[in-house]
DNA sequence: CGGTGTGAATCTATTCACAGCA
DNA sequence: TGCTGTGAATAGATTCACACCG
């Protein structure tokens, strides 16, 4: 595999996106920015990263296209992944049908209180934050959503990286510590309102 | 103002984070290091693009480059934002007090069902769809979340545009055509999953 | 000394311009 | 002719190296 330079990762990744929910059979790199504001040079330079013909005098097979970037940026294999945090917004995930399509697997949620693992009900196994390491391993899990509270998020951290993990989507208002070559994504909303604020005001 | 490069922007953002999450009186690049991974020249270079001193033998003074970063970003002027899609996610962002603290405040919710804008118990005042233009601009609304379901989401888009909408958070699994000038930031765990698989795959 | 601040050098990404192809 | 694909040129960000300051 090649290296594929991030910013066109994160391009190619949206492009998939947009592919996916078209009906036409083929599009153009000028339609493309018309759609998403990227120039045609950048999105016929990403392109070019992957590997195969998906042109046509009539623009790029849409089908294809959106098939190769899956395919060149792993999105075709079926990944395992856990919640770790079972408030409102972690027990949340449990029953969010839309990951199963898109091939994200839950295959278990965690809590360090055991009570709230008895009550909650779920069509995913729950486990003590104690077994963590065990099930991680065991059902061979790469992703976890963090959606413990703040001060608990580098404790939690910790444990998943030691049991395996290869990827953390941080719910937490928290600068995570992480051995180099675990992948972090945070999400948060008031921290999108602030990118937009600052964004605004250095234009 | 200067324009301050997006990365170093987007790495400010996180920065002031952490720094408002810490017990110390000052902070070296050095240590900001150890925190981020980012190096410590970058991290210098980030801030010499702020204007004033907060450096000591010691290091950073935490507060005063907290202070620093906020002002420079425009993150000490209080801003206004609505939430468009009182659906499970839109609604429950009308009672996340979080917002208050951090200078954001929801001043209005809208959605197109008249009947569900009437059985919502809310805090904040809840309008039907139509009129999106007259309250955003009356209340001077500069951000919006837009939270209806994917195929509606252009249509409240471009009303929220019409409207004079600054910036948009999009949580729908589609991507916004705006005018330039219009910031739009999406947030979906499915993509974050996605972008760490990729990110996994090209490394 | 242990830190910061910053021009200069390097590395990376984007844009350009045009050759090649159906 | 209208598109893609890509080396070459430009612009931009990161890293380096060292002067400077308390």
């Amino acid at each position: 595999m090649n290296p594929i330079p991030e910013p066109s990762v994160e391009r190619l990744l949206i492009l998939a996106r947009l592919l996916d929910r078209l009906d036409v059979q083929f599009i153009t790199s000028g339609e493309i920015e018309a759609r998403t504001g990227w120039s045609s040079n950048t999105i016929r330079k990403d392109i070019s990263y992957l590997e195969g013909s998906f042109a046509s005098p009539a623009g790029y097979d849409r089908e294809k296209l959106s098939g190769a970037i899956k395919t060149a940026l792993g999105l075709d294999k079926p990944q395992r992944f856990c919640v770790v945090g079972l408030g409102r917004l972690g027990s949340a995930y449990l029953n969010y049908p839309a990951f199963a399509e898109e091939g994200y697997e839950l295959v278990a949620g965690f809590d360090s209180s055991v009570n709230r693992i008895e009550i909650l009900r779920s069509p995913v196994p729950l486990y003590p934050a104690y077994k963590m390491a065990e099930v991680i391993s065991r059902f061979q899990i790469s992703l976890a959503l963090l959606c413990v509270p703040p001060e608990e998020a580098q404790h939690a951290t910790d444990r998943l990286v030691a049991a395996g993990i290869k990827g953390i989507i941080n719910f937490a208002p928290v600068v995570l510590q992480v051995p180099e070559g675990i992948q972090v994504r945070n999400v948060n909303v008031v921290d999108e309102l602030r990118a937009i604020s600052a964004t605004i005001q250095c234009s």
